[in-house]
DNA sequence: CTGTTAGCGCGTTCAA
DNA sequence: TTGAACGCGCTAACAG
């Protein structure tokens, strides 16, 4: 392998004065810098970044923790995140914690270890704990999805999104409305659920205890949530749902799927609608409406925002993302 | 910082000592081994990863290239490269080339600087150029999906999931059935095309230049395809095929999506069968007849590979995963 | 069994 | 404008 020493040596410098061409700093005389240049170029010489993270305490690669790959959400957040990251030379070091909990607390200790100069942790919570132990560790880090506080963060305007979904709903004429939501420890969903009661409320609509169910973020706890809507509505009169929304497009799907199999119409007996425009969403029968929270730019602006921090430090902010409202004929 | 010297000062042995009990090398008295881990524990310290990395050669990291984080396989992949590369303590480096060739040979360069152990590629193509950079930076390599000559590779029977696929759409009477391939450069996809043609040939059936059609991975060129196919057979009496083959579950589904705009029935007036088994075939309408490949199970094989050439060099084989046919009312 | 010594490849004073 | 010398934190020879 060919070292700093070896250019010195073919350029008839030194060490020194290689490194200052390399990074552009101190003074160095044309002359010296050109042959120092050909020299380079011609054995392709590129620097060894584990001597030169030694010395710099800088690694240029930044760690991504993330519940799974598996979702639209994330990977196209992890889009966003590349895109950004590389303009500036920085890589990602992933780090999939498979919806384990505990993983997230081992990821940040192996991430500092590791030396990254950034973290970006796309958060299925804000438990105390956590937000702990990311102060500890004490390394740039901007949250995707969650809000919380001293942490920067990039997240999505989900109240009002939700609030303007349910709108849209009794503004066609419905009156019970069930809702699927997830886990409460997702606080960031969980607006979600507050928007869509005070939405209600503000209509001086109820909202049945049987209206509402949980699901995880998979398809079949959508089917599975539709199906105990149903069965347990049907037990009081004139309290079945005509309309139904979803945390998630998947479970939307999940629920919709649920339907067909009993035979009902959507929208005909229920209107279905879901959050996340999942690429997909259109494809269904019916299209599915749901909202869309951009999440590659989610990625970019947490990319842009971390690299501010890692180089001036304490830049402090929280984004919150637009969203849009994409219409389709589930309702 | 607490650095491996704070460590030897504080349980009183050399800074030798402490490596070794760090890394179980060599002997050490249990005396001090108890020592060690005392302090060790006490401030929680853990050796750097860079002056490790800089004395040893060795990472810890793997790459992993691939063209696009935003599709199942690919996401599905790295979750099972992931499974298996953090069992033995390694970490992805990820390099995500958005479908750009020429980042592919970048990436390749930039993880070689970066030092990493290994290299796991998700390729679309098999290039010569491609395939003389992979043996010029001379570091152990795994292609996924495509094999190549003297390459370490994970590949999909593409072949003969082909032909038994376009096997079971003429045992249901078919004779005219269309394709949707893609680009002939990738080659393990091209697979997919040799077996249709062959299976086809092998019933004495003649396949119309108008039934084949090309996209790109997404599902508007399905659209695009499905389209084109129709209108070009039009012209001549007797040549609308009754099925259609899509390469991928996406284009199949873009296919689909035009079918019902044209008022036609699946699979009435046109039978479909896509690959890939995407997670949303099932919940389309119909249910979309496919192939699984298993692509976690694929990630899985892969990093096993490439961990066993890491440890005792030169382990180049070829793994061929097998595949699923999954029936559904599309056909 | 243990400590001393010598680098790994680089950036950065400090004199010259 | 340049180079010598030092050290980042660690592992590996070697001698004891």
């Amino acid at each position: 392998m060919v070292t700093i020493k070896d250019i010195a040596e073919m350029a008839k410098v030194s060490k020194s004065t290689v490194s200052r061409v390399l990074n552009n700093s101190g003074y160095v005389s044309e002359d010296a810098r050109m042959r120092v240049e050909k020299v380079v170029e011609q054995t392709n010489y590129t620097p060894s970044q584990h001597a030169k993270s030694l010395r710099t305490k800088k690694t240029k690669i930044v760690g991504v923790i993330l519940p799974t790959i598996q979702t639209e959400t994330s990977s196209k957040i992890v889009t966003g995140l590349g895109r950004e990251f590389s303009k500036l030379g920085y890589e990602i070091l992933l780090a999939n914690t498979n919806l384990n909990k505990e993983k997230e607390f081992e990821y940040l200790d192996l991430l500092k270890v590791r030396g990254v100069d950034g973290i970006v942790l796309i958060a299925t919570n804000t438990e105390p704990k956590l937000l702990e132990k990311i102060k500890e560790i004490n390394i740039p880090l901007v949250m995707v999805g969650q809000a919380a506080e001293g942490m920067m963060s990039v997240t999505y305007d989900d109240y009002h999104a939700s609030r303007e979904l349910t709108s849209l709903l009794i503004d066609k004429g419905h009156e019970r409305i069930a809702f699927i939501g997830v886990d409460e420890t997702d606080q960031a969903v969980g607006m979600r659920k507050k928007g869509f009661l005070q939405e209600m409320a503000a209509h001086q609509l109820e909202v049945s205890e049987t209206w509402l169910e949980k699901g995880i973020f998979d398809i079949d706890s959508g089917y599975d949530a539709m199906e105990k809507i149903l069965s347990n509505s049907r037990r009081s009169p004139n309290k079945i749902p005509t309309a139904l929304i979803a945390v998630t497009d998947r479970l939307a799907m999940g629920a919709m799927s649920y339907l067909k199999k009993q035979g009902m119409r959507v929208p005909e007996d229920m209107a279905i609608a879901g959050f996340g425009a999942s690429e997909f969403a259109q494809y269904l029968d019916p299209p599915l409406t749901t909202v869309d929270y951009q999440n590659e730019k989610a990625g970019e602006e947490a990319a842009i925002q971390l690299i501010n921090c890692m180089h001036s430090k304490n830049h402090t902010e929280k984004i919150v993302l637009d969203y849009r409202l994409i219409e389709r004929t589930s309702i």
